[in-house]
DNA sequence: AATGAATGAGGGTTCATTCAT
DNA sequence: GATGAATGAACCCTCATTCAT
């Protein structure tokens, strides 16, 4: 009979194979789409037989799913403090504001591929796969939505729909994930893009000097 | 030998029956994504036999580039005058570009769930269709960048990276776009939409009032 | 209503491009052999309608069949007199086997590349066409075994199973029209040839003199 | 980690898997032909599932010509010895002929259908396959006509354009297997037929005697 | 009669999933 | 548990034949 010891070994090295598996996922998905990655494409990147690839995972989508939740943990552990003080005044809020953009900025950046691959791979995946995305969309708009609305009954910002406000923003974040990755934007510091983009956001194009 | 009128009347039936069938591809793609539809689903809904498709177009991947390129063609056909006097003013900036926006809002609107579709499943069908669809962007983002340079260097806007900021303002776009399809938009219309879109990138979230 | 004379142009006609589509067809099974070959190419080398086609022939193996009772006919049409005076000794016999065997080599030649396709094709268009490639070739044995029976019993060759001798006679006819199309026979006139394969069919490789 | 045994096991059920697969592709290509017989004909004759076809071969080319190559092995590993000490007189020359002959044609004749359906189905598979089996024809020519040489230099045989002469008796061969497989040949024991050949391909039909 | 567009029954090939070892 | 061979349901595409004009 196995001892404890032996158990656990063996969870673990379960444990690894699967993330073994999940990062082989990953790597397909990115370079090639989850259409044209085969099984045998990530079992073979993984080094493991195909046969073991369903020991791990039910069928391919199930696959492409733990990746998603994979990644959105990812995401979202690195935005835990976040949650700070309330900002006090318009300059606290705009600092706050800059952080907390930046850190979802660096955390998007540093996972750029995946998140890429996700933004356009789900939506063909699945329905269902498709309304997870739009949910994690949904999800990254409340948090803006609330910010925002706190902002607004601050007077630190404008009165607005701040729903639609809140979409827009997400929407420039999604894009320039998009456009970043395949190397669109300028060379640029990502620092500077990110300051770029929230003064955008705060200030928009508008004219210049607020005319005496 | 064939009468002339012969000839036209056949050439005319031919146009009609392949718009049938991106009209019929359209839906499919629209209803189920590029993948999970069968060149028989589209023959079937454009009433034609399998067969017929291939007298069309060569091969599955032709017919969404032909689709593409009408939707192309259709968005930009209703642009046609957009170039007006330029504006002489803030204020005659800010009514020229609400119009246009509001002109290239509605024109999307109109073709809303093909232009979702083109921007979901362009990039799952082919590297080459991505990269269409990233021209596509990108001849946006040379548009709205032409109309910020202008702006600034005539005042109307403050000096910024215009590269960037247009590929924002594009991003906010293509992101309503999708969101709007799938009614994740507060109900509003359109008109009020478009204008608190150009509400904030004019003004950003930024403060209510230049506080005294 | 239409004239005699009308109705004989139109048979004409008809005749015309019946004899069109035929060279096509052969030309093009010639080229690509008879599965590589689609209606379509044949009806284009014939510069007519594809359903023109069907006006003609049945079905795609007809005009195979067709071509091969041409091409049959057209050799034997070439094989007219071939049947005169018995010869009366061996010099004679010899000098008449010659004139035969080289009539019917020119005309194989002439038609060289027809006779290959069909000697080629014909056994994977059909079981039926197979069989009557057989049948041919027996015909063939046939002429030879009677030539040889006859030549046998007056005296003028050795006694010997004829029909297998036929046979061998005939095999080499087939080989060399496939070798000498495609190029495998040294450079040599077609008279040369000839002679050099009278020559063996008469007397072998044997010993080239009967030592004393 | 499969242990040694396990790996050979399967390896040699793999390669048992793939002999079924051309022994059911050479029945069912012998009866139908290449192009009538079908993958599923082929799986469904070997027993095992359409899929299992395409472990083993890339495409229904590829097990035509694995069959051919298999075939070709066969045959040419029954010539082994066949090339004993040369012949001192035309006695030997002669009983070696025909015992070279005899072996050829006892090898061709147990595998008279499979090579009969090579020299049948080959030329209409691909242009490649048909330069295989010219290929494969010269070679049979070049081996005759180095005996032949051989026998001339030694005064065992008439000078002649030797290799005219090689491919005549190569003809001879090739189209007695067709003939022999379909019952064309009168009913006669193989060592008689052989022997029949050979004194044709000695002596020809000439003159039984040079008359005294 | 002539045309060529339309048709749909195949048939080769792919690949997610199962299964024997 | 791990493996990779086996499987067969799809699915795209071809092309001989039919048909409307």
């Amino acid at each position: 009979m196995p001892s404890q010891l032996r158990i656990e070994r063996d969870q673990e090295r379960t444990r690894r194979r699967r993330e073994a598996l999940l990062d082989a996922a990953g790597r397909m998905f990115v370079r090639h789409g989850y259409h044209r990655t085969l099984i045998s494409d990530i079992a073979g990147e993984a080094q493991v037989g195909q046969g073991t690839f369903y020991r791990h995972f039910p069928e391919k989508r199930a696959i492409f799913e733990a990746l998603f939740d994979r990644i959105l943990e990812q995401l979202f552990s690195e935005f835990t403090e976040m949650n700070a003080s309330p900002p006090a005044d318009v300059r606290e809020y705009h600092e706050a504001s800059a952080r907390a953009i930046g850190q979802v900025a660096q955390t998007l950046d540093r996972n750029r591929d995946l998140v890429r691959m996700l933004l356009r791979e789900a939506p063909s995946v699945d329905p269902a796969m498709e309304a997870r995305l739009a949910e994690l969309t949904d999800g990254f708009v409340d948090i803006a939505q609330r910010f925002l609305d706190h902002a607004v009954a601050s007077g630190f910002a404008r009165p607005c729909r701040t729903r639609i406000v809140a979409q827009a923003i997400v929407g420039i974040g999604i894009t320039m994930v998009d456009q970043w990755w395949r190397g669109a934007v300028p060379d640029i510091a990502l620092q500077d893009l990110i300051r770029e983009l929230i003064d955008f956001a705060f200030k928009g194009i508008g004219t210049p000097q607020p005319v005496a």
